[in-house]
DNA sequence: TCTCGAGTTGTGTCT
DNA sequence: CAGACACAACTCGAG
């Protein structure tokens, strides 16, 4: 028996390594790849920045609504008999996906769903932890060590894998087709020129670029990074990984041929060191309760932070007063990425550093403006630089002023 | 249970 | 200009 599929895409923006994508194509008669504008994830508080990125391949179905609203008309519409989507560690994303699954059950609708987005099965690495995530990078990369290196990427579908599978492309074309900005209520008349692209295509193009770079690529060491070079000096692949535009572990197998018979940097800097980075931090958003929070949150120092809006509201619209942290908000508010080094600037700042405002308000204003801001990352690094978790050396404070001068004496950057 | 070394990416001063 | 060191609100985890 033949199936009529939907493949759901949430994040996994890609054909290549998509392993849920190829389960959809097996004993498929007709596929419907899906998008769903969730009003929940996408609302019209997300920052421009990030909508620039969503561009999506004109193939998709893009449905409006909350998913539990959407799913069980369009199994009844296109008499569905499987789900597909990939695997998504956030708890919003676990108790939307429950939910999906027990209303296909209802509709006799089988659900396949494949770990993908991360280089390792998180639940895995908790589990060979004893049950908790490492709170230490030395301890998840002995952790990690034990399971063996990531699986191999898999190719994307080639058009012998489509030849039995009909996409019914022009159907409703019309009622579930590409939305502009304008239509969703974004004032555009603010978007600045596009750095940073979406899609897979990019991704790869951008991928190959820097890998072509070998001797860069195996000198790598993230703390020797600027984090105010008028050009970017890290690979800015951080997007197209957030959203699944490029594979992590296409990501880490590329960097292993590079790196192969050459002598390399190690983890915790290098490019290998930065994937382990956000795997360690997705580890900890599994196994640590109210990740995104201080209050119950078991990990997080409990600190009296300051309410001051006035001052949140100057750090958040760049007018602190100091150059350097105006720069960097700047920026991040024109273009949506910033340097790593410039995030802990920033941050630190906003925190212990100076202004004494709780993490959590820097968190959300990185969301809402980040490109790459993924929900893992931010409220880990947000603990890490507030030195709520993971990080305890207090008396390590970024100054706003002589932190910059390191790497831009003439304050090009500023200016 | 306790101790102790180590911790991706600080700053300012002294030698 | 490089390297050592003080700073003196820390915490994790190996042994």
């Amino acid at each position: 028996m033949a199936h009529t599929c939907i493949h759901w895409f949430r994040k996994g923006l890609r054909l290549h390594d998509n392993p849920a994508l190829m389960s959809a194509l097996k004993d498929c008669k007709e596929l419907y790849p899906v998008f769903v504008l969730d009003p929940f994830l996408y609302n019209n508080t997300t920052g421009l920045n990030r909508w620039s990125l969503k561009k999506l391949n004109s193939r998709l179905f893009v449905v409006r609504g909350k998913p539990e609203d959407v799913f069980p008309k369009l199994f009844e519409k296109w008499t569905v008999t499987k789900l597909t989507y990939e695997y998504d560690t956030e708890p919003y994303s676990l108790s939307r996906d429950q939910n999906v699954t027990q209303l296909a059950k209802e509709n006799g609708v089988e659900v396949i769903y494949k770990v993908s987005h991360t280089l390792f099965d998180i639940n895995r690495i908790i589990e060979e932890n004893n049950g908790k995530p490492p709170l230490t990078y030395n301890r998840m990369q002995s952790i990690v060590s034990s399971l063996g290196p990531p699986k191999k990427p898999i190719p994307a579908p080639t058009t012998d894998d489509m030849n039995d599978v009909s996409c019914p492309s022009s159907k409703d074309e019309e009622k579930y087709g590409i939305p502009t900005l304008d239509e969703l209520g974004h004032d555009i008349s603010s978007l600045t020129e596009e750095l940073f692209p979406g899609g897979e295509e990019e991704a790869l193009r951008r991928l190959d670029e820097h890998m072509k770079r070998s001797q860069w690529v195996c000198n790598f060491e993230k703390p020797q990074t600027s984090p105010n070079s008028l050009m970017p000096s890290t690979t800015v692949l951080s997007p197209y990984v957030t959203f699944g535009c490029l594979s992590a572990r296409t990501f880490w197998w590329r960097l292993t041929e590079v790196y192969r018979g050459k002598k390399h940097s190690a983890p915790p800097v290098s490019l290998h060191g930065q994937l382990l980075w956000r795997e360690f931090f997705y580890t900890a958003s599994v196994g640590i309760p109210n990740f995104n929070q201080m209050k119950d949150n078991p990990v997080c120092t409990q600190v009296d932070w300051d309410t001051n809006p006035e001052f949140l509201a100057a750090w958040r619209e760049a007018r602190t007063g100091f150059p350097f942290i105006d720069a960097i908000m700047t920026q991040l508010r024109s273009e949506g990425w910033i340097h790593h080094l410039a995030r802990h600037a920033v941050a630190c700042f906003l925190t212990r550093g100076d202004l004494w405002i709780n993490w959590v308000e820097g968190q959300k204003v990185f969301e809402d403006l980040l490109l790459d801001g993924d929900w893992a990352l931010n409220a880990g690094n947000w603990q890490w630089l507030s030195a709520s978790a993971f990080f305890h050396q207090f008396f390590r404070v970024y100054s706003p002023v002589a932190f910059g001068k390191k790497t831009d004496k003439n304050g090009d950057y500023i200016k």
